[in-house]
DNA sequence: CAACTGTTGAAAGCTATTTCTAATAAGCAA
DNA sequence: TTGCTTATTAGAAATAGCTTTCAACAGTTG
């Protein structure tokens, strides 16, 4: 019964991609499916870089190139479905865009890379009211809190 | 006399950045000094990528290597006298610590990639609040706002 | 000014991401 | 269903930004 529900969300899903798709002349193939199951699965406040998703791919059996897994990725951020986040220096990470109302922030620790998620009325006031100022079309905003998690205070003494 | 001026700071910002690197058993070098100047003269606003380094030092006439800049950018950034920005995807932007009390913050175009500065203290103070709720210890944060800029939103018609 | 040790440039290396191409497979129409 | 059209795939090669290595060099200090 729980893997029914699930079976039937991820199909749902998956026909909400499609239509998207194919209203643009691309299609919803078998990797694109996967990787769109993976980010729907992913609990909120993880986010996932392509390593992480061929390592997830694969390590199920499956079988994917980083190729497709890049391209994927930046078609569904052009089509507004994603967001590509700057967690970490040395790679992207990315998330489905839920609702646009909910936009969220990330607190992340530069030593052991443990990322919280917040909201901020503040934050998403100033962006609409600079964007405005200035003349600009929002399109979207990143607010990154960069600091050393209590743990990593601890175990630094 | 303007160079004078001119000349008069460069050497005070020298003499400021030697006795602090020469504290932790650094040296004030050739290199390091072209790089300092080169920000010092920076408008307010703008930030420099290690290319733009290189291409300003190169069409004067000098010489400097891709390693000596990194490795004086990452040195100033672990003194605390710069700051590294996200401002495009490509590669990173490098720009001086003025005051540590004057956050500032980007709003960028994704078209052509103006930037404007922007303080806001509802930012600063949530960046405050969210570390502080979670015990973290604030090291840095980056807002930044990306839109499109008047020009482009014309151009687009 | 000599010794000590940090710094430099050039080249090699690294790694995330992108490009290229022949083979494959969605989606559509009959 | 079947076949046609064309987007998409895997895999390899290429790219790009950045880092490391190391022998020669040059600030600092006494």
């Amino acid at each position: 019964m729980e893997s029914n529900n699930l079976e039937a969300s991820l199909a749902d899903q998956h026909d909400i991609l499609r239509s998207r798709l194919n209203r643009e002349g691309l299609r919803l193939t078998g990797p694109r499916k996967k990787i769109l199951d993976l980010f729907v699965m992913t609990p909120d406040g993880e986010h996932l870089s392509a390593e992480d998703i061929h390592y997830q791919v694969t390590t199920k059996g499956g079988k994917i190139s980083y190729s497709t897994i890049y391209r994927a990725l930046h078609m569904m951020v052009d089509l507004g479905i994603m967001r590509e986040v700057e967690l970490a220096e040395e790679r992207k990470y990315y998330e489905l865009k839920t609702s646009l109302a909910k936009q969220h922030h990330h607190l992340v620790c530069v030593q052991c890379g443990e990322v919280h998620e917040f909201e901020d009325h503040r934050v998403t006031k100033a962006s609409r009211q600079e964007t405005l100022e200035h003349g600009f079309l929002l399109r979207d905003c990143q607010f990154t809190v960069y600091g050393i998690c209590q743990t990593c205070q601890l175990s630094a003494l």
